[in-house]
DNA sequence: AAGTCGGGCATTTTT
DNA sequence: TGCCCGACTT
């Protein structure tokens, strides 16, 4: 089928048009917020086989996340019409893996090496700190394995890294990275930073291989490319053929991940690194008004560590930027939540989010959500293949691609229990160690002194149970390999029906299933199964989430990192404080502050139309109330961007009361209600209850939210089954209500409940006779 | 081997 | 204030 040419010149503005057409040698594209940098990278691609007739084959796409490589990969094939395109679209880390699944031999690495997760990572630097004698106390874990991370993202090996290491921490640091390379290394793994690490090393090792990759990237394109760290932007410079095609995207304003590593230089000295280098700049925005983009500029232009830019729109002034000054952490979360209630029906309630730094501060907006019962998803969490279950699971496909994995080994080898107990594992682990050998090995040699007869069988029964996954893995399908797992282990008998959470972990598990079936689906032709097996543990191991979180029904409620990317009509960022934006840990360098000044840019150029600050006086931080100043980024912001209202809660003059609630018509209401006036214009107006006031929830009198008007949150639950947070519940005596919060499990869960009219109560779950509703 | 208790702690998170 | 982890208990 021949394909209608793209038109590109009226598909594109003039400073995206130059940027596609950009011919040969690197530029930079600094794109702002909203400027259409994925249409420029798509456009980019497309006009490179096309009009310059490249093979898609030779170009290379990388990103930082696969949500967005799954996007730009979907927009790329629609455009130019072919279906897989050829072209490399994906991650970092999935580039570099491809390269040493093919290659890792040349490092004297097996090709078959397994992805160490965080928990095993976790997990290695524990028995590390045991082996070396450090206390764990004064090592935590975390920041050790976040020190070797910095240290592996800055491509320092562990003799360069003691070599530097100037204090005791890292020299301590030093010994531990020794001996967690030394076991990664044992069980045959890498983990996530050496995949990049280590694809630099195998690329400038091997000169020819350089070359090689070379040829096959004759256009490399970068997004987000102020994310980078020094490992990425190393292995940029790899495989990028000095004068070739190289086109970086990104944004030095919405550089929030330095504390994981990235330089904001790399994007800031990309001349220097890059010679020959033509920067553009995309300034014209499509998302926001020009008060949101003011405001947000205003804010930004404080900082030192920028080229400097503007943001403009033709789509016109739009609303005032609102600020809603607070008396609390409730206080604030009632406004919020009346706020959105009240834009309910003129947004889609998905398309409105309310934004954090940190994830304490969802808890008193949840609560109030709950409460007024209004739809809403908290992104965020435990991800899919970080759960419990999923990772068992994992860790007995992983055995049955390579049962010397002691990681995946450990994980399992009592779960479910099956009577090996504590000392027979450390009487295992023992024999392994003195040997050098893995765990299996340790079993199979079968000379298990030390171990009772009782565990000996138990352990050649888990020998058996492994062998079969092993032969399974060979003839069987993926899906058929993993419903043996979970027959042959008797997995799901941990597990309760009636218990909610493990209802929750149940459906997981169904998930993985159809993770697995789809995975044999699309891949399983033409692969030999142990390959499918291998690719799937890949899979899992660069997927996180299983990123279908984009179609839900209600508000959104999520930090500012996790923001970054997404759009909504309204958005509102609560807790412009100081110690909360910019952080309390992030104020002492200079660098730290900008970085927090970002990202509330970065959350400002969220919003689309309505945006929506909030403050507290005062908020409950840790258990304790804490008096709270106002953010210094507040002032930053160009005061005729600005409105300001302050709850009727903070002790005002009267004239500059402005009502309660609502982000609407502030002067010419009635004046401010100290209590809910239950039927005060201003709320009958928005056809709502007003909200309980804080120092009277408990007491019955004021509140009757309206059920008919704000369906259930979540889907029904009608079940009858146990009560979930966010069910509602009927209770004999108490009425109907909604439950806030599940504490404990079996016949001991206790629920925390909000009745209409009557409070919190908390009840203990067995006696309490709760009718499950919704 | 499972459950209970108490100390220490408390940004941000992807791959 | 609440969570998580590790130690301790039965």
């Amino acid at each position: 089928m021949v394909r209608v040419p793209i038109d590109f010149a009226t598909s594109l503005n003039e400073e995206q048009l130059a940027a596609v057409t950009h011919e040969g040698g690197p530029q930079l594209v600094i794109a702002g917020a909203g400027s259409g940098k994925t249409r420029v990278i798509t456009y980019r691609i497309a006009w490179l086989v096309q009009e310059r007739d490249v093979d898609p084959a030779n170009i290379a796409a990388v990103t930082f996340t696969n949500k967005a490589a799954a996007e730009m990969k979907d927009r790329v094939e629609e455009l130019v019409g072919v279906y897989p395109l050829p072209t490399f679209v994906g991650t970092f880390h999935r580039f570099a893996l491809r390269l040493l699944r093919r290659w890792a031999d040349r490092l004297g690495l097996d090709r078959g090496f397994a992805i160490a997760d965080s928990s095993d990572q976790l997990q290695l630097i524990k028995k590390v700190l045991a082996k070396e004698g450090i206390d764990e106390k004064s090592f935590r874990p975390r920041a050790v394995l976040s020190a070797i991370s910095s240290a592996k993202n800055q491509l320092l090996d562990p003799r360069q890294y003691e070599a530097q290491a100037s204090d005791f921490f890292k020299q301590r640091v030093a010994t531990v990275y020794r001996g967690y390379q030394r076991m990664l290394k044992q069980s045959n793994s890498i983990d996530f930073d050496d995949m990049i690490g280590l694809s630099v090393l195998l690329l400038r090792q091997f000169p020819k291989l350089r070359e090689r990759v070379r040829r096959q990237t004759q256009a490399l394109l970068v997004d987000e490319f102020q994310d980078t760290n020094h490992a990425q932007l190393s292995l940029i410079h790899e495989i990028w053929q000095p004068g070739g095609d190289l086109t970086a995207v990104g944004d030095e304003d919405q550089g929030i991940y330095r504390w994981r590593g990235a330089e904001l230089e790399n994007i800031l000295n990309f001349e220097d690194s890059f010679p020959g280098t033509v920067v553009r700049k995309l300034e014209r925005n499509y998302r926001s008004s020009q008060n949101i983009l003011d405001a947000a500029g205003s804010v930004v232009a404080n900082n030192e560590k920028r080229r400097g830019k503007e943001l403009w729109t033709d789509s016109g002034e739009g609303e005032q930027v609102l600020l809603y000054r607070s008396h609390d952490e409730r206080d604030e979360a009632r406004w919020v939540v009346n706020t959105l209630r009240a834009l309910d029906g003129t947004y889609p309630l998905a398309d409105m989010a309310v934004l954090v730094r940190t994830n304490a501060q969802t808890r008193s907006l949840e609560d109030e959500l709950l409460r007024q019962w209004l739809p809403y998803n908290l992104v965020g969490g435990v991800r899919f293949y970080e759960r419990a279950e999923i990772k068992d699971l994992v860790a007995y496909l992983r055995l049955a691609r390579n049962p010397h994995n002691d990681m995946a080994l450990s994980r399992v080898l009592n779960r479910p229990t099956r009577g090996i107990g504590k000392t027979t594992q450390t009487a295992l682990t023992k024999k392994a160690d003195a040997a050098g050998t893995s765990l299996w090995q340790a079993i199979l040699d079968n000379k298990l002194d030390g171990i009772s007869s009782r565990g000996l069988k138990a352990v050649q029964r888990f020998c058996q149970l492994v062998e079969g996954f092993i032969a399974a893995a060979d003839d069987q399908t993926l899906p058929n390999l993993l419903q043996k797992i979970l027959d042959d282990t008797n997995y799901l008998e941990l597990f309760d029906r009636q218990n909610e959470d493990d209802q929750g972990r149940l459906e997981n598990i169904d998930e993985l299933l159809s993770a697995a079936r789809e995975f044999h689906q699309a891949h399983g032709y033409g692969s030999s199964e142990e390959d499918l097996l291998g690719a799937f543990l890949d899979h899992v191991a660069l997927t996180a989430d299983t990123d279908d979180l984009g179609k839900q029904k209600g508000v959104s409620v999520m930090t500012l990192h996790s923001a970054k990317g997404l759009e909504f009509s309204a958005v509102v960022l609560a807790g412009l404080e100081e110690n909360i934006l910019p952080h309390h840990n992030s104020q002492s360098l200079q660098d730290e502050l900008e970085e927090e000044r970002r990202l509330l840019y970065v959350g400002m150029t969220r919003a689309k139309e309505r945006l929506f600050l909030t403050s507290c006086q005062r908020r409950q931080i840790a258990g304790r109330y804490q008096d709270q100043e106002e953010s210094r980024f507040l002032q930053e912001i160009l005061p005729r961007c600005l409105r300001e209202e302050r709850s009727p809660q903070l002790f005002s003059r009267p004239s500059t009361s402005s009502g309660y609630g609502s982000p609407f018509g502030g002067q010419d209401r009635s004046q401010g209600h100290q209590q809910g006036a239950a039927n005060s214009n201003v709320y009958s107006f928005f056809g709502q209850s007003p909200p309980p006031q804080a120092a009277s929830s408990s007491s019955a009198s004021h509140f009757e939210p309206e059920p008919q008007a704000f369906p259930s949150y979540d889907e029904p639950q009608g079940n009858g089954g146990s009560p979930k947070r966010g069910s509602r519940v009927r209770h004999a005596k108490l009425g109907i209500g909604r439950v806030l919060k599940v504490d404990g499990s079996g016949s001991d869960v206790r629920l925390t409940v909000y009745f209409e009219g009557k409070g919190k109560r908390t009840l203990v779950a067995k006696y309490a006779g709760l009718e499950v509703i919704s």
